[in-house]
RNA sequence: AGGAACGUAGCUCAGUUGGUUAGAGCAUCGCCUCGACAAGGCGAGGGUCGUCGGUUCGAAUCCGACCGUUCCUACCA
């Protein structure tokens, strides 16, 4: 056979994953235990970043697991229509050509996003098929599709028929820029300068008496309705009940007294705007104080503020404010203060808590039973701690605002007629005949839409068919896991709990695996506004120094930042990426998938796992290299080193299989490394070489190290594959098909530990370790003693035991392919030995004669750094078993233990002194 | 302010109920083109496990305090 080509990871992804799908093997199939995971629906517009890329490897290679272990698998394909992004973008694309949605009206603008919708929904299913995803794409959903509309309008209409949805006018979080309520979770407070300024209020009964009050926000004095202070507060609590004449204004307010006061803070008075501030709408709920909206939709001033202020900006007429504020002799003081800034997570603009009618959802029915689910253990948080996010949410959860002001998405089911009644159901027909309505009177549908997280939150059922009783739904619901990230867990997790609770009378996922945070190299949220992302297409593909900076540069707006970005990413990646393939990319991420809250992601990692892909292509390159063109099927007679791979084989796939029960995608890895590089590549392949170069090995020998050679080659293709999905298929296409009993390694068994014999396989175990023990010390010697590889250097064996003979007689053609000895000799202990370099493997010597190899000094200095750390030892050691107290208290077979250690210290230490003197005296 | 987590080799991280000489990868140093692989092989150096105290025969591991880092939640007008 011709030699394999050198590893290309573009050459061994290429093709795979089309004839995977085409062949159907992603949808479910046989008569397994069912197996599903709904995939949390990503953007439709939206393109995959590193944390899709994490998120999704992970669930790639526990449903690719479990497909291998039979089951009927289901991966649930989908994309939400991320509401508020989506028309984000598509406001942007029409203020390209200086259009307002307003300009061209609902239909149309719901028409461009359609558009832009089929223009680049396409990129995110490409880029979960080059991650190797194994989604069942033959029922992808989304959740503006119609199946999943008509689930989003049986579950509003049923909510509102049971009096859980409700329609109000409360303080809302606003976006100005974006026109819209936001829920609380899409506002990001940050740590900004500001100003607190100190305004005179007079008071109405005592001309030239003030109260003082503070404000970073004076704009919002023209909506204050009291000014409250502590009714405990000496200085203030006979001025309850007066009133305060409000400057700018011809309002006169009351004085009113509230515990929601701190005395201490500022002058101990505090203005009161209800419409404005949620503490002041509670206060102002108390104390049934008016509510004065003073802003329009935009943050501008409306019509309830005086001249000249009607109009203006929030900030233009905060500057107007103070300066008129000054002008009249009422500012008293002007200081920094730093405060937390809400700003909308989408449009990046402060939001205002602002007064509107919105629609609710009346949470406290829906969480109740959620909590319990986790508390009882129907659902399980992994790892545990992130019950504790949950918990703390749901606890003090208040009321869902479910209405957007926005027009993609769904539409609110619910109608106005001229009296302002409200009708809901699933259509204005439907409305007017369950409530027998004239049929000329006037019904307008609510204009709002829901929050996309609405029809989100119904997603592990919507998609297999809910409300219908679809065979799908009866198979997979309740999914089995739910994977994601803990910043999701009140957004979605614990809403989809709710609503499945409620209507599936079930829970939606029986697990929950929470991932940490993939960050920068620097320990910093990647993000595309700080420029510091990496794209996973280009991990895969590679990509130029120049593109890159491109890339992340392009998007950001400010010069400097330009600037830093591109300095940065230069120092990072002078050279670009290399194309370090899939399948490198995602054994990184279950490398780095530990149980820690965030992960850096470092590309030296890639790198060594690309090198790691390499060594398995070349590993397999030399099984096929020595195994065709050879027959196979005649008699054979395993080796030690074949009996030795089967074993440990086993106990690799025993680790990786226990390491995926507890999603410890990490350990899984590692195990998988670990077993190929250094137990496969570097021991086994060695000895199988011994064996079929060697001409003293029998056929029947030789026969067996190639079947071995190829058994297990095929077996670490099956245990990989979950994880490595693209290169163990090319692989194992090219096993003899006699060893493989399926068409595609996706549905071939994955390898489980069988029945093991504990005490024959210690025997083989251990004599393979008795051989590992005398190479290395051979190699020990030879690299201490800078002899090279090529010199074969004579071996001494000496005071060994009969079981050290017997294995020296049994593996010396093992130990001379590998270690290179010029001769092997055996001397019984009292024999007379030459001046050598000695190794302990137990209490066998291992001598390599001093004559023409090695220098005296340095193996003097060797034995005294040796010596040294023996009598630390032994120093520990022996303090240990003079304690009573350790003696006494102290586990048996841990005393025992010690005992044992403390007796190979002291005949080590001999031995190595009475060497020493040896060479000393030469 | 409240809550939580983390601190182990130069870097990134393992270390599962306390019990070997605390491990790996990368980086570093030395040797090696020996018929799979230089994206490699062999060997070596490198840690008072944040600090102090406590529990224990025994602590990286359990407890407390402190220092440092980070995250979450709520905010004082």
């Amino acid at each position: 056979m011709t030699p394999m080509d050198k590893y290309d990871p573009k050459t061994v992804e290429g093709s795979w994953y089309k004839r995977w799908e085409a062949a159907g093997y992603f949808a479910p199939q046989g008569n397994g235990r069912p197996f599903s995971i709904a995939i949390p629906p990503p953007n439709v517009t939206g393109t995959l970043h590193m944390g899709h890329a994490f998120q999704h490897s992970l669930v790639d290679s526990i449903i690719r697991r479990q497909r291998m272990l039979g089951d009927k698998t289901h991966w649930q394909m989908g994309t939400d229509h991320a509401g508020i992004s989506t028309q984000l973008i598509v406001s942007e694309q029409l203020a390209r050509e200086n259009l307002k949605p307003m300009d061209i009206g609902r239909e149309a603008f719901i028409d461009r996003a359609w558009q832009w919708k089929a223009e680049s929904e396409g990129t995110i299913s490409t880029q979960l098929r080059r991650m190797g995803a194994s989604l069942n794409w033959q029922t992808e959903r989304f959740t503006l599709d119609e199946g999943l509309s008509r689930a989003v309008l049986e579950v509003f209409i049923r909510l509102y028929e049971d009096g859980l949805i409700y329609r109000g006018k409360r303080l809302v979080n606003w976006d100005p820029v974006l026109e819209t309520s936001i829920s609380d979770l899409e506002v990001v407070s940050e740590e900004e300068n500001g100003h607190l300024w100190h305004f005179k209020y007079p008071l109405e009964n005592n001309q030239g008496q003030f109260l003082v009050v503070a404000t970073t926000r004076p704009e919002t004095m023209l909506g204050d309705t009291a000014v409250a202070v502590h009714p405990d507060d000496v200085r203030y609590r006979h001025l309850i009940g007066q009133n305060i004449l409000l400057p700018l204004t011809d309002r006169v307010i009351p004085i009113i007294g509230d515990h929601y006061v701190d005395q201490d803070f500022g002058s101990g008075c505090v203005k009161i705007t209800p419409a404005h501030d949620f503490n002041d709408y509670e206060v102002g709920q108390r104390h049934q104080l008016p509510v004065i909206n003073i802003m329009n939709t935009n943050a501008s001033l409306n019509d309830n503020t005086p001249e000249p202020f009607a109009g203006m900006d929030r900030y233009e007429a905060r500057q107007a404010i103070i300066k008129a504020m000054q002008e009249l002799g009422l500012l008293a003081d002007t200081e920094d203060h730093k405060m937390m800034v809400p700003r909308g997570e989408k449009s990046g603009v402060p939001v205002e808590p602002l007064l509107s009618d919105q629609w609710f959802v009346k949470i406290k029915p829906l969480a109740d039973p959620a909590i319990k689910a986790v508390e009882s253990g129907d659902i399980e948080f992994i790892p545990k701690q992130a019950e504790n996010i949950y918990f703390a949410w749901m606890r003090d959860i208040r009321d869902w605002c479910i209405s957007r002001q926005q027009w993609w998405g769904h539409r609110i089911p619910a109608w106005y007629d001229p009296d302002g009644n409200i009708y809901v159901g699933a259509s204005e027909e439907a409305v007017r005949e369950a409530a027998g309505l004239a049929p000329d009177l006037q019904l307008s549908q609510d204009e709002d839409v829901l929050d996309t997280w609405f029809s989100s939150a119904l997603w592990t059922f919507s998609t297999l068919g809910w409300p219908d009783q679809t065979e799908a739904l009866d198979t997979f619901h309740s999914t089995d896991i739910m994977v994601t990230g803990h910043d999701i867990i009140s957004f979605w997790v614990s809403r989809m709990i709710m609503m499945s609770l409620r209507f599936m009378h079930e829970v939606p996922f029986k697990k929950v695996y929470i991932h940490g945070l993939v960050v920068d190299s620097e320990g910093q949220k990647m993000s595309k506004s700080k420029g510091n992302g990496l794209d996973p297409m280009d991990i895969i593909d590679g990509i130029s120094a120049e593109q890159l900076v491109l890339k992340r540069s392009s998007n950001l707006l400010q010069q400097r930042v330009r600037e830093k970005i591109e300095k940065s990413t230069r120092k990072e990646f002078p050279d670009g990426i290399s194309a370090y393939g899939t399948d490198a990319l995602r054994f990184t991420f279950y490398a780095i998938a530990t149980r820690t809250r965030s992960m850096r992601f470092d590309l030296k990692r890639v790198e060594g796992y690309r090198n790691f892909c390499n060594k398995l292509w070349n590993a397999a390159n030399f099984v096929f290299m020595n195994t065709s063109d050879h027959d196979l099927s005649g008699p054979s007679s395993d080796s030690i080193a074949d009996t030795w791979i089967q074993i440990t084989f086993d106990k690799a796939a025993h680790t990786v299989n226990q390491a995926m029960e507890t999603y410890r995608f990490d350990l899984a890895a590692k195990a998988i490394y670990e077993f190929i590089w250094d137990e496969f590549c570097d021991w086994y392949l060695e000895l199988c070489k011994a064996t079929l170069l060697s001409d003293k090995s029998s056929d029947e020998q030789k026969t067996a190290a190639r079947v071995q050679l190829l058994a297990t080659l095929e077996k670490i293709l099956r245990l990989t594959h979950p994880f490595m999905p693209f290169i163990t298929e090319e692989i194992w296409q090219k096993i003899p098909a006699g060893m493989r009993q399926h068409e595609t390694i996706m549905l071939a068994p994955y390898p489980q530990a069988g029945q093991q014999d504990e005490t024959a396989n210690n025997k083989v175990t251990d004599d393979i370790n008795w051989l590992k023990q005398v190479i290395g010390a051979v190699r020990n010697t030879r690299g201490e003693m800078d002899i090279s590889p090529a010199r074969p250097i004579p071996l001494i064996f000496y005071n060994g035991t009969t079981e050290d003979k017997r294995r020296l007689n049994a593996y010396t053609e093992l130990l001379s392919a590998i270690a290179r000895p010029e001769s092997v000799t055996w001397l019984n202990t009292g024999e007379a030995l030459p001046v050598a370099n000695v190794q302990l493997i137990g209490e066998m010597q291992l001598l390599v004669p001093l004559a023409g190899l090695i220098d005296k000094h340095a193996e003097l200095q060797r034995l005294a750094k040796e010596l040294d750390r023996l009598a630390n030892d032994i120093k520990r050691s022996s303090g240990k078993l003079t304690n009573p107290n350790f003696i006494n208290k102290a586990p048996e077979d841990v005393v025992f233990k010690e005992k044992l250690k403390l007796a190979d210290f002291e005949q080590a230490l001999k031995e190595l002194t009475l060497q020493k003197n040896r060479i000393s005296d030469l």
